[in-house]
DNA sequence: CTTCAATTTTGGTATAGACCAGATGAAGGG
DNA sequence: CCCTTCATCTGGTCTATACCAAAATTGAAG
């Protein structure tokens, strides 16, 4: 696999590069359409699009379905461990952020979610889907499973927000313990949808458990993350 | 972007992958030849590997260079906040770990790392480049920085194994804060070839960087990981 | 048996053309 | 002004073909 510098659809890459990288194409702008990158010049398409891929897989760029190639915004630094807060942390980058809760609805506990939650199948739960925003690009979708016996009532709350805030004040649930675990994925069917990108396109897929005091479960998270919206930072203290 | 279900190139996914999930292609096998999975049957070669990244992007299949398609075995997981231990780590979970050291070196401070370590550009250094493997498959590829002024005559210990070892036993250097910043990322033309993987395939970036009790920096890595070969889980108190 | 050269197979790159469905924007009707 | 309709543009999918370089295999020679 080594590299021979040659390779035309890589030279296309770097032309597009540049002209990112020269501010010549900003952040959040549209692309020429692939046929007018051809320029007539004995490009085919299908090498263009093998360079757009390239820069997509770096996340340099990104693609709106039959809508165009654009210059992708500098990616959200987000703690896994400060969890509280992603709408603060988002705005304290300069960036806007937006909550869309898709669905909120009771669930019966399945034979999957009994064992994490430590309650019998059939048991309430709340689910919550929502979509989260950077300055009009959805960059996560998520799933919460909240115990109903724990936060009764919960979904008549505004959930756009905080839910761990909502935890804290309406029901006095403070979250002591939090596993994540992270593990990159492709974006199929269902999310790619939410996220409005190609189904097989690299994701990241966080899991958060969290736990109070007592050990329990009062929250379970699984969100979907675009590969070039974010960036991880985790600072830990050696147990 | 929805999914008619009657694309092509998804229908011979869900065919590769059907006899994947079956037994029938076992984790290590290789696959047939992209030319003899058209069968003759009316299909492109190009539809065949567009299924074929698809499987990739989610991880079911990997590629060797100009050898074949393989089933991808399950992925290790990795607990990056208890970075003694990949050798150990992995061989806890009946698999076969193998850690080459690519090269050692002693540099001098660059106007990067400077900053970052809080010394002066030009005092020596430490780099390592290392390769380490999951059941003969190269995982990932790291490059390590120690101060040498903290660790001097360190390449002449083995480095094979635990660096953090080294560290605490010949030059009593206990880590107390460990900071990881993971980004998904393309793997570009270095690490791509070191992973023997093709440029451009989404990877993850660990930076990880290691401070004593101090606050000194006694370790500074940056690791690229196969996308697919790896499961990161966290556990965390809250601060 | 091993070693090395030649052959075959494999994925990687590239071109050219075609059709489709969703997004977009302009034109027209209310 | 808003809403609808429609033509156009765009990326998404697919076929067919060709050549290349590296890997895997074969086969001959030692």
């Amino acid at each position: 696999m080594t590299q021979p510098d040659s390779l035309h659809y890589l030279g296309v890459r770097d032309a597009i590069a540049t002209r990112i990288a020269g501010g010549e194409l900003k952040p959040g702008e549209r692309l020429p359409s692939e046929r007018q990158l051809q320029v007539g010049g004995g490009v085919a398409r299908g090498t263009i699009r093998e360079a757009l891929f390239q820069l997509e897989a770096e996340g340099i760029i990104y693609r709106k379905d039959r809508s165009g190639w654009y210059v992708s915004p500098p990616p959200v630094v987000y703690d896994p461990t400060r969890w509280e807060g992603f709408m603060s942390y988002v705005e304290a980058q300069g960036r806007r952020a937006e909550t869309e809760t898709l669905s909120k609805t009771e669930i019966a506990c399945t034979p999957a979610l009994a064992p994490i939650f430590g309650r019998p199948v059939g048991a309430p739960m709340y689910r919550i889907r929502r979509r989260r925003s950077v300055d009009g690009r959805a960059v996560l979708v998520e799933t919460i499973v909240v115990d109903a016996a724990l936060a009764p009532d919960l979904l008549s709350h505004p959930l756009d927000g905080s839910l761990t805030s909502v935890l804290k004040s309406a029901y006095n649930i403070a979250v002591a313990r939090n596993r994540v675990d992270m593990q990159p994925c492709a974006l199929t069917r269902g999310e790619a949808e939410a996220l409005q990108v190609k189904s097989g396109l690299p994701g990241l897929n966080v899991v958060r458990t969290s736990y109070d005091a007592q050990g329990r479960v009062v929250e379970f998270d699984r969100e979907y993350w675009r590969h070039d919206a974010l960036k991880i930072s985790v600072d830990i203290r050696v147990r």
